[in-house]
DNA sequence: AGAAAAGTTGACGCTGCGTCATTTTCGACG
DNA sequence: CGTCGAAAATGACGCAGCGTCAACTTTTCT
């Protein structure tokens, strides 16, 4: 009559185990960094954070890089979700575009959040920058999202690699700037970004000349 | 009647081995980087490169970060009178923005082709994506470019810095995705951004519905 | 020429790395 | 329960690269 277990904790002790040690070491690992810089950080840094032995490090990861790597993953893990909702509610163009930028801008102001209230020394933007794998996974979707949409909306006769490269272009370096300003405005940097990637894209497509 | 020394070369002798040993070890460094990649790269990797002793580098730069802080700063000093020369030859708007864009992405695959040519194992993208005070500066230039050319020819009621950032995440992205394309076309990426920009801005200016 | 200044050298002590033999903990089964 | 094998944790060890520094060499100045 014991219940087995909670769905997210596995059945033996020695399983769960292992799901919260990696899960401390990552803890570890994020807080060391957003502390003292990822580059300054060493192994030993982040195992001194947990009660684990330098060797146990290693039976969860080959090094501080792919820690790094897995809170990379862990962020686009939780950002793709939202890009999801976006796709099934967008019912055109302009409103995915706007969907997908308040979902990125919100999400970078949700995970910065700590380290800003913090004085974020080092390393407020954790897992942004980097071309994971999985960050080029979520490439893809929105190139699929923006394909798609321009099908269904007019012309396809445009460079879809380079649209969604512009689009994310923007959103990182808009993103960037966005965190900078006190208060920070989603909704303001939102508004500018689909704004500019609606203008620019309604003259891009609209090739023709005298569209009007 | 012995000429003193050549333009480049100081006076001394000691100051001319100053400045080629600093030199040699750049070089030593961007070779090796190129090779190993940035990470795997270690002090010694370099200096082994070079014909001097693992002390002396330590008398040219603190540390590898410092080192490629030096190269990052290398770039933007060749990058900047190209600008320079964009801003005093542009008309208009556009013809800075198309010009600018060129200039990056030429300047981008010509960074880029000694390390493309030979296979590129890793850090194709020497002196890119880093933000250095030098980056910022650029920054800052650009964002009065685009200042004083708006003035000039329309309104100015627009969030300058975030569409200096647009401009630049556009930039970043697609030179990005332009390295990975064979043949490089500087041209294409230049065309889709300008029109990008061109288009979007004068959509986002044009706040005035119906500007037909 | 001789002395002082500037620069180079490589050996040294130290820190952090990744491994591995040993020990501890867990869970399966009689 | 007790026993046993597998899984995981531990921390000491050898090693690699770091940054320093006292000794040495080269240049410059007078």
């Amino acid at each position: 009559m014991n219940s087995p277990a909670t769905l997210d904790s596995p059945s033996g002790k020695r399983a769960r185990a292992k799901a919260a040690n990696r899960q401390a070491i990552l803890e570890a690992a994020r807080a060391v960094f957003a502390r003292i810089g990822y580059d300054a950080t060493t192994v030993r840094d982040i195992i001194r954070e947990t009660d684990l032995a330098a060797g146990t490090f290693y039976n969860y990861f080959r090094s501080k890089e792919e820690v790094f790597e897995a809170l990379a993953v862990e962020s686009t893990r939780r950002f793709r979700p939202r890009l999801k909702e976006v796709r099934e509610r967008a019912t055109d163009f302009e409103s995915f575009i706007e969907g997908a930028y308040r979902a990125y801008f919100d999400f970078l102001a949700g995970e910065n959040e700590d380290a800003i209230r913090h004085g974020a020394p080092h390393m407020a933007l954790i897992g942004v920058r980097v071309d994971t794998p999985e960050m080029q996974v979520i490439f893809e979707d929105i190139r699929a999202d923006i394909e798609r949409m321009l099908d269904r909306d007019k012309l396809e006769s445009v460079d879809t690699e380079y649209l969604t490269a512009a689009a994310v272009g923007i959103a990182r370096e808009l993103g960037d700037h966005m965190l900078k300003r006190r208060p920070i405005d989603v909704d303001e940097a939102t508004r500018f970004a689909t704004q500019l990637l609606k203008a620019g894209l309604t003259g891009t497509l609209g090739d023709v000349p005298g569209s009007c």
